[in-house]
DNA sequence: AGTCCTACTGTTTTT
DNA sequence: CAGTAGGACT
């Protein structure tokens, strides 16, 4: 089937797609049809006879990278499962477990998540012995400092003094934590985010000639920090066809070290590039989009991009004053009804705030209201406890050296606390394989402490030999179940979920890939388990993070107050506030017909006086109209 | 010395 | 809601 691009593409998008070799920059306005352009370039570099393993496309989320794909496989009719394409950290997975061993890596290594790592760090950081009298500041303020001087590829204390400039004092003993957490790293075989792209570029520093890539395609290029440019670089070295595809007004993730100077910066680095800006926007009402470019015009943004709707007019935005945060959500629910009653649909309907607490009022309202909605934020389905509880079996058996997993496993136990799984743990981590010794000794504890332990041995010699979902199931039954009734007042759902565990586990035979794509994507199966849904039509409730590169007909944009959004710490510093900014016009540009934005005048807790965000503030009088409730 | 219960607090954003 | 500090209990 050829596909006929000029009749399917705008002009501006039809030459980013048909343009040539080398090094070409898209600057890509909000609702423009970036994916699109993504989507048919790929597709037409396979018509024009790149192998599909040739290419790689590198996106921002597994969600992406699959719809992506499966747009190019329709398109193309071709089955296109050997193209390398996905998140950064989920392609620098594949790279080092097939050529990490070249620096020396064991290939079977386990990833670890944000709250693993943070625990690691937390082991470090006693074992370092700190002295108590010492304020330390917390593990995450810690791992943010670690991650910032990797991802910019500086030494600690520079980094340390230009980003936290507080904590300057702790320098030495941070310097050793983190040595120590290397080490710790490397002695049980364990990987985090960080070191999935770190790795990965120094593979690529290594010189291997299988990364010589035909086409790199990189989305959403605002958002990659240091290390993720530097591994693209890397990669189009030598053939140079590099298209980055980006919107600095929408860079919105400097808290995870994404550098804008990537995207500022990238004409320079590739004097030849091509340049194409994509100004017509698709997605908004002109309303709208008057709406948007007023609330961006305030920014420092360095591209000046107008653009153009082509949309007819809508409505005018509505910002709407409530008294407080259940006013808000009872005003919420009643528009939503009110479309759905308009023959709307719920799934055209989003819902936006900027941090996940900010939901709880609405989904209390929704709930009662009887509207079937999803839920995007919160903890991911595998970041909760009960979840890592049972995983914790299966990684330990995976990967014997993992002190956390071990430990976690441990203090289900009755009788076991924080203090005798560390001395455990500490008795037995001397030797290779920690829980084989474990396993195959009589571990001397106080007394209530052995049926504990005892339970322990058991479960893990039993399902060594299991598949993935007959262990889980085998650990739920001795013991857990019982566990997660004495501990947790929702038991029911709990059990639920681990129910859809043994579900998704079932697809799998290894234990090993099983661990580490569950810790990398959030699963396609799980997702279902935490919201109310019919059917595939509910009202998505999302954080605005989470919301980039979605459009829904009607978006709400609930607590713009000054300190909800921008939310209150962001005025520590112009940059956090700046970023704030972009969020706002990150949420609002998701609209394609109808914008509510709402504030409440109280906040619910306290009795604290809100006032509108001071994006708000700013704007002309008719970029919207003013409701009070 | 260690476990476990209760009360309290304060919430950014994510691969 | 989850992480933790303090205190009672073994």
């Amino acid at each position: 089937m050829k596909i006929d691009y000029a009749k399917e593409l705008n002009e501006e998008q039809y030459r980013c797609v048909i343009a040539g070799d080398g090094p070409i920059y898209v600057l890509a306005g909000a609702g423009s049809g970036k994916t699109r352009v993504l989507t048919y370039r790929t597709a037409w570099l396979i018509e024009n006879g790149i192998p599909p393993n040739r290419i790689m496309l590198l996106t921002f989320t597994n969600r992406a990278a699959r719809e992506m794909l499966t747009r190019v496989e329709t398109l193309t009719g071709l089955n296109l499962r050997n193209l390398w394409g996905g998140t950064f950290h989920h392609i620098g997975n594949l790279v080092l477990r097939r050529m990490g061993k070249s620096i020396g890596l064991s290939p079977d290594y386990m990833i670890i998540d944000e709250s693993d790592a943070n625990s690691l760090l937390n082991e470090c950081k006693t074992a370092c012995r700190i002295p108590q009298e010492r304020k330390f500041p917390k593990a995450k303020v810690l791992k943010e400092v670690i991650s910032s001087s990797i991802s910019s590829l500086q030494d600690i204390p520079t980094t340390l003094s230009a980003r936290f400039p507080y904590l300057l004092e702790f320098t030495p003993d941070i310097e050793r934590i983190e040595k120590e957490y290397r080490k710790r790293k490397r002695k049980q075989n364990l990987m985090d985010f960080d070191d999935l792209l770190y790795y990965w570029q120094q593979v690529l520093c290594d010189g291997n000639p299988i990364y010589n890539f035909n086409h790199i395609l990189v989305d959403e290029y605002q958002d990659t920090n240091l290390l993720q440019a530097e591994i693209t670089d890397r990669m189009a070295e030598q053939v140079r066809n590099i298209m980055v595809v980006g919107d600095d007004a929408q860079s919105i993730y400097s808290f995870r070290g994404a550098d804008y100077k990537n995207i500022r910066d990238f004409p320079l680095r590739y004097p030849d590039t091509k340049i194409y800006k994509l100004e017509t926007n698709y997605r908004s009402t002109p309303q709208i989009l008057h709406f948007a470019n007023q609330i961006i015009e305030r920014s420092d943004a360095r591209f000046k991009k107008r653009l153009i709707p082509v949309r007819s007019n809508g409505g005018t935005p509505t910002v709407v004053a409530v008294r407080d945060p259940y006013e808000q959500a009872r005003f919420v629910v009643y528009k939503v009804q009110e479309l759905a009653g308009q023959g709307v649909p719920y799934k055209d309907i989003g819902i936006l705030y900027r941090a996940h607490y900010q939901s709880a009022e609405l989904e209390i309202q929704l709930y009662k209201s009887n509207i079937p909605y999803i839920i995007r934020s919160g903890a991911r389905f595998f970041e909760r406890a009960h979840i890592k509880d049972i995983l914790s079996y299966l990684r330990v058996i995976v990967n014997p050296r993992d002190s956390v997993s071990f430990k976690r496993l441990l203090k289900l136990e009755e009788g076991i606390g924080d203090i005798t799984a560390e001395k455990i743990y500490d008795r037995i981590s001397s030797v290779r394989s920690p829980v084989h010794k474990f396993l195959s000794t009589e571990p001397e504890v106080a007394e209530k402490a052995v049926p504990g332990i005892k339970n322990a041995q058991k479960i893990l010699s039993s399902i060594i030999k299991l598949s993935p979902s007959e262990a889980i199931k085998f650990i739920f039954e001795s013991g857990y179940k019982e566990y997660l009734r004495l501990t947790y007042p929702d038991v029911d759902e709990r059990k639920e979920d681990i129910s859809v565990l043994i579900e998704i586990a079932r697809e799998y035979r290894s234990l090993t890939r099983f661990l580490s794509e569950i810790t990398l994507s959030e699963p396609a199966t799980g997702e279902d388990t935490y919201f109310i849904q019919r059917g595939n039509d509910s009202v998505v409730l999302s954080t605005i993070h989470r919301a980039k590169g979605i459009e829904w007909d009607t978006v709400f944009l609930i607590y713009a107050c000054d300190g909800g959004l921008p939310i209150s710490r962001s005025y520590e510093s112009i940059e956090q506030y700046e970023e704030e900014r972009r969020l706002f016009y990150v949420a609002v540009t998701r609209a394609k017909r109808e914008l509510y934005i709402t504030y409440p005048m109280r906040s619910s807790r306290a009795k604290a006086y809100l006032s509108a965000s001071p994006f708000l503030k700013e704007l002309d009088e008719d970029a919207y109209k003013m409701m009070w409730l």
